[in-house]
RNA sequence: GCUCAAGUGGCGGAAUUGGUAGACGCGCUGGAUUCAAAAUCCAGUUUUUUCGGAAGUGCGGGUUCGAUUCCCGCCUUGAGUACCA
């Protein structure tokens, strides 16, 4: 009887079909195991041989796992959203959830015929509304959410509206936006309703917010960084370009370390892991301000106490960062005089809005009206010696941001607060009138300032007060610093240059007139080169210098402060220290530009490169770090500069937060509405909110995302449902959302819907959460690592932290599975033409015209020479090239695919295949120049393909070979993770191998199996099967179990074994791998069960036990020739019975050995 | 540039606590069967050779009784990443 794949191969997945045999169960006495692939999206073109290799490898190990007793989840489902099904519709009007539901049919066909065993009564689509609704569900999660970094994890918001209720924000230590003003419980609870919302926008794990993003005009929509690649759109290469838009981010930010972290505790491969460490970019090292001196700004006071050598420009914070801290600290420690005036201000008592100890650029006042431009400060004693300094605090406070600053002293507080409020008032009533003269005010000023720079060229500074209370830490800080961030503070005394990004927002500040036209210059030149050729054109140094200095925190010397376009905007500050000898940009620079290198370095050269080795170097010449060596340098350093004031200690990521918006039709919706321009969730009861039909898939022509077209898209709030956009003028009816979620919010958390996957009420059960935990395997491409398995990550750490799933990485193993490429053929096509210039109108027409397209076998020629006169030969033999028109006739060899269905195994063409193949029409009259009587063609191993005609179809191999081959097959072909070229006349082994193993079972035509007990040498076959065939599934080694297999066939064959005892068990091995023939032998033995139900076979290590050894005997360690011995002998019997046989006597040719090498068991080695 | 991975017959690949290099398969060669082909079966297939052997895992060193395996340097290919301060 034959072995007929086709029959047996549809009785079987009809059989598992019928009777659910791979449906899981959430209640069993098993242990679970969760076995997952990526799920695929499904696209018009089917799939290739190349897509089911990571499937076959992940239903091999789900099939094994069943063997071995586990209750295994092994499910699948698809991707359904996605722009190819939008751009689809876009060009004809179909609508994408049709085209996506045809190749679903598709996929779902094709996966089929390859006999997986998936749980399919758990298949998730993301684009169906039954899941979509628990997308929406999350995304209002993640915006009731803010990120707590004391506790560490995610809360409610309603916990921080508390603290703020009780205590305002200034001891609110959370992962917000960077601008967030301070406030207090009184100031939160006068603040409108409106203003609350917008605050904690600002704190929110999914925030609205006006960010650059990376804008693809082509294809109308925003992208992820990781969707670009080389500044092109991963998906059709388009241009990208910056554009501001207002969109939904989501703060993975405050996950950067725990999803750092949580790298150590995953057994994911090692590549992925460095690029996922690579995309968070932790940086360790420290903030450091330096003060810039320029004429105006550079003078300071003379100090006036205990003035050490320590420079004290900084009395109050560094920065925004410490200032806040600042005035939250202040707030929480009025003076007297303050808290009483406190009283009269908070609460619109005096009908206008103040805010206490407050953020003014860069000073904190004691009192502030925002919309009327009034500031009130109270002084106590400490201000009298600071008159001068309070004077010129105003002077800046009211010239450069149009405030009025009017002082009262405690004494007049607390004495006459009536009489204080009143002039409060006056003032409040002056200050309409005050603006309009203020800005008049600030214009004169301002063109006096530019005199005053002009005129003082001598920059010197002194220094100034030292901190003596906290109130005289306030307003001494403007825009006079420049903030950097630098991994190197150990190395800050070797600065002597600082670079701005020529963006910088200082640097039109800080130029001076002399560098001015040099500067403006320099900018113009860098707006021109593209991002893409700056970072290419690594090799060119640029800069000007701004003419301006900066002092150095430390040492106090002046530092020249550049810009260069080596320093880039977008990271960091966009501003660096330069260290030149400690860094090879800033040494090539400082070269450049002759700026000096001090080395800061004890024992090392530099005069040739910047010495950029951490370890083992000690510092010089760096005052209080000299003499320490990296580590001790680094703390110091950093500790030194939080003492002075100068910055401090920061962890640095690359990471940004994750913009959520796409401006596309096939997405999620956003379960969002807008009430006065504030976003509102829409309650989750009312969920799904279901994306609307449009007319049109494209933008709308005023730019607004393909959702401006529905007409049914407004949010009845009284009714909770969506309905018609003409009801909008109703007060209770609100615009929805426009846009719609990118793709990586579905498969950020599909994982843990399989486990319930048909659920209405929640997202997941508790219940089969706590059984299936986590995907034990998961195994799919590498092309995701930074993309949607960061997002799962992050998605699953915060589900984790609100207590929805059980643990915090969504996968404990994960396998990258290789791409499996083309194998292209080529065939060479001889394009004849004319030589310009010779009796082109005579000649030209006729002599090409009777040259026929020509193409050369590949052995014929091995240079382009050749190949042509073996043209010109063949054409003057028969007679298509006239012999005197030979030298006109010029002929180029052009290599053009062919479809390699039409190739043999032995890389031959078929010659009429070809011919008359659809897209050869132009080569029906086509000479094919043979070699020994064929045509052979080249090959080349390409990418699969449409356009190089390399794809090889799934379905035409399970038809021709079946299923079980071809998974047999895509597994030999070599190791999983590896990247490997298909041939398809490769499968004719693990056929071959399939029709040999299903002779065993048969007599004849008969099935006929004995009952007699297996021999030893049977057993044996079997046993080290066995335990080959366990450690291979085991180590993800699929392709030498495939050879195991064959070698034991083949043994088997050899034995003529037809013993059931064999035969049975090595069943159970190969069901994995090969499940229809394995299923369908099983049944012809009797079985009524199906085989995934059968235990795996238990390798008994006592039929590989052996008696003697055939050791392999070697001479300086090269095998010479092979000794059969007792495996009993001990090192001396061995050693006698080797130096005794003739071979050895041959070998030695007389010479005594040195040495004999004997380990029992393995190898004998004799040195001579 | 940096990081990682990999270089083994005509091809895919096997072998690593250091111990017989080339398993298994493709392709190729010869043979059997057949009127013939397909299919099947058998034998051979790293190179070289004076048929005794000898050399051989990208190249050059090293450690070792013994290295495809470990170490150092270099070359090549692939992947990722990039003025990240």
């Amino acid at each position: 009887m034959q072995y007929h794949h086709q029959e047996i191969e549809k009785n079987w997945q009809e059989f598992w079909a019928k009777n659910q045999t791979f449906k899981a169960s959430n209640h069993s006495d098993k242990p679970k195991y969760y076995v997952l692939d990526m799920f695929p999206y499904p696209s018009g073109a089917g799939l290739h041989v190349g897509h089911p290799l990571g499937y076959i490898a992940s239903d091999i190990y789900a099939r094994y796992k069943r063997h071995k007793g586990f209750n295994v989840l092994h499910p699948q489902g698809y991707d359904s959203f996605g722009l190819p099904a939008e751009q689809y519709a876009i060009q004809t009007g179909q609508h994408p959830a049709k085209t996506t539901e045809e190749n679903i049919k598709t996929y779902r066909r094709q996966l089929d015929q390859i006999g997986f065993s998936f749980d399919w009564s758990r298949e998730v689509r993301t684009s169906n509304p039954k899941y979509y609704k628990w997308t929406q569900w999350i995304f209002i999660q993640l915006f009731n959410s803010w990120y707590n970094k004391d506790t560490d994890k995610a809360e409610d918001i309603s916990t921080l509206e508390k603290i703020f209720k009780t205590a305002g924000n200034s001891k609110v230590n959370a992962v917000c936006d960077e601008e967030i003003t301070s406030f207090s419980a009184e100031e939160w609870k006068a603040f409108s309703k409106t203003a609350q919302e917008e605050i904690l926008l600002q704190y929110r794990l999914t925030f609205l917010s006006d960010t650059e993003v990376n804008w693809c005009p082509a294809l109308g929509t925003v992208l992820a960084n990781d969707e670009i690649v080389n500044g092109l759109s991963e998906r059709g290469s388009h241009p990208v370009v910056r554009k501001k838009m207002t969109q939904w981010s989501m703060r993975i930010s405050a996950y950067a370390q725990r999803l750092l972290d949580g790298l150590e505790t995953i057994d994911w491969p090692q590549p992925l892991k460095d690029s996922q460490r690579n995309w968070i970019g932790r940086s360790q090292g420290a903030m450091v301000s330096f003060e810039i001196l320029s004429p105006t700004l550079c003078e300071g006071k003379e100090a006036n106490s205990d003035s050490k050598k320590t420079p004290c420009y900084m009395t109050g914070g560094t920065n925004s960062y410490l200032l806040l801290e600042k005035a939250k600290e202040m707030r929480a420690n009025p003076t007297p005089a303050e808290a009483i005036l406190w009283k009269y201000l908070k609460g619109k008592k005096l009908k206008s809005k103040f805010r206490q100890q407050h953020l003014i650029n860069d000073f904190i006042v004691d009192f502030v009206c925002l919309t009327k431009k009034l500031i009130i400060e109270v002084d106590g004693k400490i201000h009298d010696y600071q008159l001068e300094k309070d004077e010129a605090r105003t002077l800046e406070l009211e010239q450069k941001s149009g405030f009025k600053v009017i002082r009262f002293k405690n004494e007049e507080v607390i004495g006459n607060i009536d009489g204080v409020i009143s002039k409060i008032e006056t003032e409040l009533n002056n200050q309409f009138f005050n603006l309009q003269k203020l800005e008049e005010k600030i214009k004169e000023s301002q063109e006096k300032e530019e005199n005053i720079k002009e005129k003082k060229t001598n920059i010197s500074h002194k220094q100034a007060t030292p901190t003596v209370s906290l109130s005289s830490g306030k307003g001494v800080r403007d825009r006079n610093y420049i903030d950097v961030f630098t991994t190197r503070p150990d190395t800050i005394y070797g600065v002597s240059f600082m670079t701005l990004a020529p963006e910088h927002e200082l640097v039109a500040k800080i130029t001076t007139e002399a560098q001015k036209s040099d500067v403006e210059a320099y900018i113009k030149a860098t707006a021109k080169r593209s991002e893409r050729d700056r970072m290419a054109d690594v090799k060119t140094i640029s800069g000007a210098f701004t003419g301006a200095f900066a002092m150095h925190p430390f040492s106090g010397e002046k530092v020249p402060i550049w810009i260069g376009d080596y320093v880039l905007a977008g990271y960091g500050t966009g501003a660096v220290m330069a260290v030149p000898c400690g860094d090879q940009r800033d040494y090539d620079f400082a070269k450049h530009f002759n700026i000096p290198i001090p080395n800061i370095f004890e024992g090392v050269d530099i005069s040739e490169v910047a010495h950029t080795d951490k370890d083992g170097t000690k510092i010089a010449n760096s005052d209080f770090l000299s003499g320490l060596k990296y580590k001790k340098a680094l703390k110091l350093a950093i500790f030194e500069l939080e003492k002075r004031g100068f910055g401090y200690g920061k962890v640095n990521y690359r990471l940004r937060d994750a913009v959520f918006s796409r401006q596309r039709y096939w997405g999620e919706p956003f379960p969002v509405y807008y009430k006065d321009g504030m976003p509102q969730m829409i309650d989750a009861k009312h969920l799904p909110i279901v994306l609307p039909e449009v007319e049109k898939y494209l933008p709308t022509e005023d730019g607004k995302p393909p959702l401006g077209n529905a007409t049914e898209w407004a949010w009845d709030a009284r009714a909770k449902k969506v309905v018609s956009n003409e009801k909008l003028k109703n007060k209770t009816v609100y615009p929805l959302e426009l846009n719609t979620m990118p793709g990586w919010a579905g498969s950020s958390w599909y994982f843990n819907r399989y486990m319930d996957a048909t659920n209405s009420e929640e997202f997941a059960s508790k219940e089969s959460l706590d059984y299936w935990k986590q995907v034990d395997v998961y195994i799919g491409g590498s092309e995701h690592a930074t993309g949607h398995l960061l997002y799962a990550r992050f998605w699953q750490k915060f589900l984790f932290d609100k207590g929805i799933v059980p643990v915090d990485e969504f996968a404990k193993k994960l396998i990258n599975q290789g791409m499996i490429l083309g194998t292209s053929a080529f065939v060479y096509k001889a394009t004849s033409f004319v030589r310009n210039g010779c009796n082109i109108e005579k000649s030209n027409d006729d002599v090409a015209e009777k040259i026929p397209t020509v193409f050369v076998s590949k052995n014929l020629f091995t240079s382009d020479e050749e190949f042509e006169t073996v043209v010109k030969n063949y054409l003057l033999d028969h007679k298509f090239l006239n012999p005197n028109d030979e030298s006109l006739v010029m002929v180029a060899n052009n290599p053009i695919h062919a479809d390699v269905s039409l190739i043999n195994a032995s890389d031959e063409l078929d010659i009429d295949g070809f011919k008359n193949h659809p897209l050869n029409a132009a080569y029906k009259n086509a000479v094919f120049i043979l070699e020994e009587g064929v045509f052979k063609v080249g090959r080349e191993v390409e990418k699969m393909s449409k356009s190089k005609y390399n794809v090889v179809n799934p379905d035409d191999i399970v038809k021709e070979y079946g299923a079980d081959a071809l998974r047999l097959f895509e597994m030999f072909l070599g190791p999983l993770e590896q990247a490997k070229p298909w041939k398809t006349s490769g499968i004719s082994g693990v056929y071959s191998f399939l029709k040999k193993l299903w002779k065993l079972y048969f007599k004849d035509e008969t099935f006929e199996v004995s009952e007699e007990k297996a021999t030893k040498e049977e057993l044996k076959t079997l046993h080290k099967t066995i335990k080959k065939v366990q450690e291979d599934i085991e180590n993800f080694s699929f392709n030498t179990s495939v050879s195991t297999f064959m070698i034991a066939v083949n043994e088997l064959t050899v034995l003529k074994c037809n013993k059931k005892e064999i035969l049975e068990p090595l069943l159970v091995l190969l069901s994995p791998y090969a499940p229809h023939i394995s299923e369908e032998l099983w049944s012809k033995l009797g079985h009524k069960e199906s085989i995934s139900t059968a235990p795996f076979p238990v390798f008994e290590a006592k039929h590989l036990v052996e008696s003697s050894k055939n050791y392999p005997i070697s001479f300086n360690g090269k095998m010479r020739f092979t000794l059969e011995l007792p495996l009993d002998l001990s090192t001396e019997e061995i050693e006698k019975a080797v130096l005794e046989h003739e071979k050895t006597i041959a070998q030695l040719e007389g010479a005594t050995p040195k040495k004999v090498i004997i380990v029992p068991g393995k190898i004998v080695n004799i040195v001579g």
